[in-house]
DNA sequence: AAAACCATGTAAATTGTTACATGATTGC
DNA sequence: GCAATCATGTAACAATTTACATGGTTTT
């Protein structure tokens, strides 16, 4: 049982889901390629976690859709009382910032100008976002989901989400701001 | 070359460093362990990317420095011109605040009373750092280094490092304020 | 018909962690 | 003496990515 294991059920734990479906859905907290699930998914089938019913689809092709047993229920709740691992973050832009100096300001700009664009981007998804969950879990305007509902988890780290991302829209357009702009080179 | 590789180059390209030295400096950016970054070292001075010296110290065990080389320095500009790829960021506390509801609220409060705690002690040690990177490059307040100096690139990713540690914490805070404070159980 | 998405799997290669090994030096 | 920090390495294992493989369905 390693974190993606754990990762699986949390996402099982409220709705039944296809494997290719569990991919889309952990990606934005713990990225995983389609190689890595499905064999996990076999192995917790395998320790009774998990079982798997093969559903037939006539616009698309058959999927096995996967639910969670009682075992992964009680396995879930004894690993959130184990405190969570630090997080681990990798990005090779803050790498790339540190050898800056070595190239002209115009190469460095690009570089976080892709990076606004990116966020910029993900911004947009995530408002979006928030909103589908809003109508899903008929909520007012500024009304959170209850403790009990299957959302509040999905409402906070949506939060999250949205804090962190609009932190590195500002912190993007101040790096574009403090980088100097081209001067004119030798004629 | 992986990104690790253009790491170590990275750091090197402002000063000479021990492998030790490097493991400690790329922690923030990029976690690696000593077991990675010796035999990559190896590779990198037998690909002439790096120069190896060895120095004796009298207070401290004898260490090995490494100096970047001129095709160090090219690999690295090179690299600067191709986009950043996406960061990582995989956070077991996400994927346990999603099935959250499955378990006490006292149990939930604890996993975010110890990440926010975390995120304190990350705050106080950035002011630090920030205070003492102020010093070495001689700086008034409120001023930035200038572009062309190795502690642009520092400068810029340290106040990252601060605004995001800012944002996790008013997250922290807000998730505590939501979760419900445990009610009296039946007596 | 080609591209895009849905769907599932395995194999190989790379990357990253943990464990094994060794040893100097400093402070308690 | 013992723990902590400094310092370097290798071996085994686990996690992750990339590539290989296949095939249905929908949209352009």
């Amino acid at each position: 049982m390693n974190t993606l294991a754990y990762g699986l059920l949390s996402l099982l734990s409220h709705s039944s889901l296809s494997g290719y479906d569990l991919m889309l859905r952990i990606q934005p907290f713990w990225p995983a390629k389609h190689s890595q699930i499905y064999p996990l998914l076999a192995r917790l089938e395998r320790n009774g976690m998990v079982s798997c019913e093969l559903v037939q689809q006539s616009d698309k092709p058959d999927k096995k859709v996967y639910s969670i047993n009682d075992k992964g229920i009680a396995a879930l709740q004894e690993w959130l009382t184990v405190p969570a691992s630090d997080p681990v973050m990798r990005d090779e832009l803050m790498l790339k910032a540190f050898c800056m100096s070595h190239v002209d300001p115009a190469v460095s700009r690009e570089l976080f100008a892709a990076r606004l664009e990116h966020y910029r981007n993900k911004l947009e998804r995530l408002c979006q976002k928030i909103k589908s969950v809003r109508q899903v879990d008929e909520l007012e305007e500024d009304q959170m989901p209850s403790y009990q509902s299957p959302y509040f988890g999905a409402y906070i780290m949506l939060n999250k989400a949205l804090m962190s991302c609009r932190t590195n829209i500002e912190w993007c357009e101040w790096v574009l701001a403090v980088i100097p702009v081209e001067e004119a080179s030798v004629e």
